[in-house]
DNA sequence: AGGGCAACCCGGACGC
DNA sequence: TGCGTCCGGGTTGCCC
């Protein structure tokens, strides 16, 4: 669900909005969303400034001037909002943070998690976490070097964060889709030309989901125009049945390890 | 090493 | 309207 291009929204949006600002209050309505008790938390949260956002892979970050880190994962289905109690969408959130009149709510956290870490809790936590797809130094020679060093099948090694950290279901189907590469080709028969459209369609398109704001269905804020604009850019996720925009034919809707993948037959190969 | 799979979790969509 | 049922899906860990 929220991959990068999303988390990233968040991370710009949100800056903007909480950067200096002091947590007032902290309200717990699911303790299991945290990896302490409601009680801790809150304590160690409350009257505390946001000093800087960062994102790793899926992960949100929140760094508070106490030194700990607030560790976002959305998993399935998380959102948030951050608005005042009236704005508040009509869903349950798992936890609220409240700066003064607004509050930050974290929705639809099922498998997702808000923890509270240290510095060295967090750098154990990330450890596994492989390389940034758009990090500098994640060029095509590196992007292939790191894709040969696993064998099997495309897409799993796609969405496999140890060794690229970020991409997830829907993304990595509209990688394939752009590079014109079926999900299921095993990573050994690829030809360095078609590793490297892969590596330029990993590129344009996480850059132009980023972009239009990813694909969230629910603005951030009352008037975020930004969150979401990218919904209905995907040409091959979620359009099963569907022609496909390039050629007409329907996109075909599969399964592969245990996890739907679209793909169009005429344009890819 | 890679593939398969169960477990985790529960709001909300859907059916009757 | 109201209640029961079941789905979704990233991640971890285990087994083969």
């Amino acid at each position: 669900m929220p991959e990068l291009p999303e988390m990233e929204t968040y991370k710009y949006l949100l800056s903007k909005e909480l950067l200096g600002r002091k947590i007032t209050e902290v309200e717990v309505e699911r303790e299991k969303s945290l990896n302490i008790s409601a009680v801790e938390f809150s304590n160690y949260v409350r009257n505390h400034t946001v000093t800087s956002i960062s994102r790793r892979a899926k992960h949100l970050l929140f760094h508070l001037d106490s030194g700990d880190t607030l560790l976002l994962h959305l998993m399935l289905g998380g959102w948030m909002f951050y608005g005042t109690e009236e704005d508040k969408p009509d869903r349950t959130s798992q936890v609220i943070l409240s700066f003064g009149e607004r509050n930050l709510y974290f929705i639809g956290l099922r498998l997702g998690y808000l923890h509270l870490l240290n510095e060295k809790e967090l750098h154990t936590r990330l450890a596994s976490l492989g390389p940034e797809p758009l990090a500098p130094g994640m060029d095509e020679h590196q992007f292939i070097h790191v894709l040969k060093s696993k064998r099997g099948v495309l897409k799993p090694a796609l969405v496999d964060q140890k060794l690229i950290a970020g991409i997830g279901n829907c993304y990595s189907d509209e990688f394939c889709f752009q590079a014109g590469i079926l999900p299921f080709r095993t990573i050994g028969d690829l030809s360095m030309e078609e590793m490297n459209r892969l590596y330029n369609g990993m590129q344009y398109i996480f850059r132009d989901a980023m972009r239009l704001g990813g694909y969230m269905e629910s603005p951030l804020f009352t008037g975020d125009t930004l969150t979401g604009g990218y919904n209905d850019h995907c040409r091959v996720y979620d359009r099963g049945g569907e022609p496909c925009l390039q050629c007409g034919q329907s996109i075909v809707q599969d399964e592969l390890s245990s996890r739907k993948v679209f793909y169009c037959t005429n344009c890819q190969s």
